[in-house]
This record gives structure tokens, sequence and C-alpha cells, in this order.
DNA sequence: GTTCTGACTGCGA
DNA sequence: GTCGCAGCCAGAA
């Protein structure tokens, strides 16, 4: 790749962001991308996720703008992605996140909240 | 070098 | 609620 210094540095955010979504909290790829410096570059964190990430990155908890599932509902990957889901308390029923809120509360959750 | 594709988003109908 | 379209960026062919 070209791996420009900028570039993985964008990854790097990316992944930050990941990871600073709390167990049972869910966000959208714009949340992220906008999270890590990066507004309206949603597809490349799902490209990013999808060239691997990294180990233990917590990309279950990524999902689409609407509150749903990337995968096609039936794909290996949506069917993993709802049992992580479901194991941190996040029930997920027809792609869609049941329990909470489709538009990820990230910004209370993780960076806004109290204070 | 150009072209295609994609784990996306927002808006309008 | 769903469907279609255009915009967007980065990597791969």
């Amino acid at each position: 790749m070209t791996a420009t210094p900028d570039t993985r540095q964008a990854a790097q955010r990316i992944y930050a962001a990941i990871r600073a979504i709390p167990a049972g909290e869910v966000a959208g790829y714009g949340e992220v991308a906008r999270r890590a410096g990066l507004p309206g570059r949603a597809r490349l964190v799902a490209r990013l996720l999808s060239t691997g990430g990294e180990p233990g990155l917590p990309w279950h908890r990524v999902l689409r703008s609407d509150g749903r599932i990337a995968f096609p509902e039936g794909s290996d990957g949506h069917r993993e992605q709802r049992e992580r889901l479901r194991a941190e308390g996040v029930e997920v029923s027809g792609g869609r996140v049941v329990g909470r809120r489709a538009r990820p509360t990230l910004d209370e959750t993780l960076w806004g909240p109290p204070r």
C-alpha cells in the first residue's frame, strides 16, 4: 500500500476510537470516523476492519448509521457479530440492535457525558 | 496511469 | 417504514 504516515496514523486513530467503545455499547462507522478525526470517512473505517483490523479489536460494536449490522443477514460475519453483541448484553433481532437506540450515543457515553 | 469495488452516509420520494 | 441515487475516500486490479 501507499502506507503514508497520514493514512497509517488515521488507521491508528480509528482503532483507538473503536477500542474506546465500552462493552454493551455500540457506535456507527461515521461516529467512529468522526471521533478519529476523519469526518465522512466511514468507508475507510469499514475497509480497515475488512482488511483485518487488529486483534482484540471490538469491531462487533461498530454498526451502520441505521443501527444495523453491516453484513447481510445470514452472513457469517453477521452471525458472529450478533453473538458477540449478545454476549455483552446487546440484543440483536432482524439485524437490528434491540434494547438500545440504533443511533449510537457514543458522544454521551464516551467523551461528552456528565462533566 | 485509469477503473472498479466496497463491513458507508445522507437526503429525497 | 423501505428504496434509489449521488458523494465520498482508499486500496486493489
